[in-house]
DNA sequence: GTGAAAGCGCTAACAT
DNA sequence: ATGTTAGCGCTTTCAC
């Protein structure tokens, strides 16, 4: 067994076996342009050899780069070490294994402008997946991204997006918490900087207010400190609240443990609901009421999308059920 | 704007500032070799102009690839879908991210030597780090693998481990239930194929044995689902028990569920601990006490000794500590 | 130890 | 639409 004990099969390999050019060959496989008899064979040849592209010679021969980097937003570099962001990348890693994309994770600081246009100047890299980028952000992604670069979270025309269907997933779990008798329904929201976590919030606002509720409002940040926090708040400042609604389940859990301490039942006097339904939900207890939230799914499509660069709708949302537990 | 802004600064660019040809100048920049005054001129040129060598390029030309593949053992796929798994590849893509390369993710089926082979092959992987391969896995790896694979699990003398110390942490946390007071106490264990589940339950054996304490083991399989019925197991053969350590936190959150289930108090009945200290371990009610588990130390290792591939030792563990709290 | 030259596998002008 | 010719940026024989 020498260095490579398989001598890979090379698209001159293709060609030749196939009677024409290199480059013949290659536009065959492109798959740009019509279709010849000439570049069916070509890709009859190709796929009989098992002939696979080398991404590095694509790549440095001015073809798509090699990586996939998925850059996260947000206030510090602590955003990276995130059950969400593992998840998103983990997915990505997954789906661009057979393309031979490996996946690259980075911060991108509120003023990472320049790191967006050093991304578009890295012929390694094949496209990007913003996750949670602010609007001025979106804004600065340098048109030589356009085409490579999706967003999960906050999208533009330049910029599409994939999302879970934060304002459907609220609304069912607000409507749920109506449905099964609470009428003082709080909400601990995402962090502000995040876009996206305007939706949800949104949605709770409009039906509480549709049902003419009041609207109680704390501040979190998607921790589990911050449902601590956010669940003593509501205690003190609405002290006849009886659901508490989080933003993401870490939130959920956290105002759960604040809660107990204070020797508040849940569900019993204040229900509680979270949202992602992450595996840990269903353990927790009171097991977590909470809706879904198909991180793998929209990652995937993400990162699909950026593999294949072909165009795709400027939005694609993902539908958020209700899972009913015990909390709420 | 045309195509590419920022026209990067190459190796040719280099060698003329140092008025040497593009070989020398390669060859100073790998660093082997003598180190004469060109190269040393070649090293300060290269730094001042913000060089850096396109991996792209390096790898066609046969150097190292630029894609790192995590491949995980196990059953099914479904050993990808793991929030550990999750982890490593997150810490990957982080390490990997300065030096070009991006990080795949596979997985590696019992009878996956031909895969290993392929991986070996494959002239765009830099290398593969290993998640809790079995011992033929390991016996599998081809030379060509050698000294860019390591593994996060069992190792051997050609495939460095790197691991968090599971006998250690399975010995603070026995000797803290016995100190405790706890004198008949069972342990739920991990999947029976792996083999570094092994450390932990051979501590745990020694522990109990050294103390005349008698051995209650049910098998688990890091899921939350086996914890739930291993503590029913645990019930149900040895109904006297008063500890329960499970080896692994969601196991341990499984077991806390069906106790609860049952209307065994925890820790009052029976105590419960975990390992890994996972993020959520903090909020269950109750608190679940456990034993540290650097997942993103160990897996940033493994991806750092791939990438240089330097020499390593044989095996790199990690210190596990107790994370008191209040399941036991 | 250094330079010259070849080539990694592929795509992209440029002709035809 | 196809073939020809150049590279992409780097490492690596091979002479010297």
């Amino acid at each position: 067994m020498g260095r490579r004990s398989r001598a890979a099969v090379t698209l001159e390999d293709v060609a030749r076996a196939a009677g024409v050019s290199r480059a013949t060959a290659s536009r065959a496989l492109i798959g740009a342009g019509p279709v010849t008899p000439a570049r069916q064979r070509v890709r009859a040849v190709a796929e009989q050899l098992g002939y696979s592209p080398d991404p590095l010679a694509r790549a440095l021969a001015g073809g798509a780069g090699s990586r996939l980097v998925v850059a996260v937003a947000g206030p510090t570099p602590e955003v990276l070490r995130d059950a969400y962001v593992s998840r998103v990348v983990s997915s990505a890693a997954l789906v661009g294994d057979p393309h031979g994309v490996g996946v690259s994770l980075q911060w991108l600081p509120f003023d990472g402008a320049r790191l967006l246009d050093r991304l578009a100047a890295d012929r390694s890299v094949r496209g990007v997946v913003l996750i949670n980028p602010t609007e001025p952000l979106i804004d600065a992604v340098p048109t030589a991204l356009h085409g490579r670069i999706v967003s999960v979270g906050t999208g533009s025309a330049a910029v599409p997006m994939f999302d879970v269907d934060g304002s459907g997933g609220a609304g069912h779990i607000v409507r749920h918490l109506y449905t099964s008798g609470r009428r003082r329904i709080a909400m601990i929201t995402g962090p502000d900087w995040l876009p996206c976590t305007r939706r949800p919030a949104a949605a709770y606002r409009a039906t509480l207010l549709a049902a003419g509720l009041p609207v109680r409002i704390v501040a979190g940040d998607f921790t589990a400190a911050s449902g601590h926090a956010g669940a003593l708040e509501v205690l003190s400042r609405w002290p006849d609240t009886d659901a508490i609604y989080a933003a993401c389940d870490a939130t959920a859990l956290g105002a759960i443990a604040a809660l107990r301490a204070r020797g508040v039942d849940v569900p019993g006097d204040i229900a509680v609901a979270g949202f992602d339904d992450v595996p840990v939900a269903a353990l927790s207890g009171p097991a977590l009421t909470t809706a879904t939230h198909p991180v793998e799914q929209i990652a995937a499509a993400a990162a699909t999308a950026v593999i294949d660069s072909a165009p795709v709708p400027e939005a694609t949302v993902f539908g958020s059920e209700l899972v009913l537990r015990e909390s709420a």
